[in-house]
DNA sequence: TCCGCGACTTGACATTTATCAAGCCTTCGT
DNA sequence: ACGAAGGCTTGATAAATGTCAAGTCGCGGA
């Protein structure tokens, strides 16, 4: 399916099309397309040669991947993100699976466009490079999340990001099934549940999708929310797609 | 001290300099000098504004992170590295220490310099954008390692890792203190040691630095490697390391 | 409406990992 | 040579996390 106008507006406002000249945004888009999928579609397995850019336009999509029978969850995306771009950049093959969680509408820009218009225009290249470094200042501080935190304290955490993306109420909703939190989170269902149990201590309850808070003070004692780890003010995207939020409102949060 | 011709040599075959034009190197170069350290010295803390790229040279350097009284290492690097790329193309705070773990010998090229090149030469800038994306797989190795592994497949894999790198022969020899190698495996140095026995069955025995190994098959079942996430044929460079020698030697593995 | 499936929770238990303490051994400096 | 310090190992114990099983709840389809 062509690119409609309205799409094409919508990419141009994003990520590192925003201040490429049109004959860039052409040379880079040139042969693109729009296409929709289903929820639960596998998009890319790991191990696949990656020939198109994706950036998603609506929906959600989790990237994953699977060893010895484990599988594990490394980001779910929120529009608009692009992925595995790195990929793109090296011609090489995917680290990670990518699978729609919800009906998406995603744009694939052939990898082959992208990289010529890197290549012809350096401030559009210095642009995706600063994609770049964002989704990896994003990993490093999925890393830190992982290895400094216990479940808990990475749910408290995750909750008062939460909290600051909705607006800073007292109340918020969980965007995604505590079974796909639970895996963004590192966990299993059960341990979610008993983190939560836990944090009842600290004022938060728990219903259904909804968690109120009535103690902020006190579960920021125990999350101790870290600048370098988290990133708060982003918008609803995690790890991987913060790291675009993060050169994009880098007025608040110049990470 | 200013660059001798020698370091401009061996900083040129390296990285991103490789194929850049003259104009362009001394461009990215300007203002960069050598600058030498003693072991356990503290280049750079977390949530330091970063005004250099740094470029291991001799020596090596330990990449971490701490929160809450906590730290962990998150990579080791070993010449030729670069580092707090990412923080650099940003014009960010670092996300990681930095400290040398022997005397070591690093190039310091400005941020603004390394920044007027990729934006005036998208050839040059297009080589960072590879290196950028080389270092963010490299992430991603990494994650999958520790999620997807316990810390005995992680030990198993670093072992079969190592033995490739150091010839494939049967017997290797530990390139760090194993207290250092326990935090770059995440792991404390007393389950780095029981680790090490549970090896014992599958034919692994350490002397010191030494580890001999008499079954590799049984080993590599246990082990299971993958280039979905080792690194097999790269230098002895570990995680944000390898990322560069992933493209450099890109001709074992493409990644 | 009723049924059944799937999400979620809870409890009992197993496994993995960390912590604390002690002791051995090597290294290095006096 | 001696002694102190630090790296390494081992055992005992505790904490964190995963696994298995059962049971509740709510929602959507027949």
């Amino acid at each position: 399916m062509p690119i409609k106008n309205t799409d094409a507006e919508r990419v141009r406002n994003v990520s590192f099309f925003r201040n490429a000249d049109d004959a860039t945004f052409d040379t880079a888009m040139n042969g693109a397309f729009l296409q929709r999928f289903p929820a639960n579609t596998t998009l890319l397995m790991e191990g696949d040669s990656v020939d198109f850019l994706y950036i998603l336009l609506e929906g959600s999509v989790e990237l994953g991947a699977g060893w010895k029978s484990k599988d594990t969850t490394l980001a779910i995306l929120r529009p608009v993100s692009t992925f595995i771009l790195a990929a793109v950049v090296l011609e090489s093959d995917a680290l990670m699976s990518a699978v729609t969680l919800e009906r998406s509408e995603i744009l694939m820009v052939p990898g082959d466009s992208l990289r010529r218009g890197m290549k012809e225009n350096a401030v559009f290249g210095f642009a995706v490079s600063e994609e770049l470094a964002g989704c990896y200042r994003g990993l490093v501080r999925s890393i830190k999340n992982h290895k400094l935190r216990d479940s808990t304290e990475r749910l408290a955490n995750y909750l008062l990001t939460q909290r600051a993306r909705q607006g800073g109420q007292d109340e918020i909703v969980l965007p995604h099934e505590k079974r796909v939190l639970a895996a963004l989170l590192g966990m299993t269902p059960e341990n979610l549940s008993r983190a939560f149990s836990k944090l009842s201590d600290k004022g938060v309850s728990v219903d259904g999708a909804r968690v109120a808070f009535s103690n902020v003070t006190v579960l920021e004692r125990l999350a101790r929310p870290s600048p370098l780890i988290d990133n708060h003010y982003a918008q609803d995207r995690n790890t991987l797609g913060k790291a675009y939020t993060e050169r994009q409102q880098g007025v608040l949060d110049q990470s």
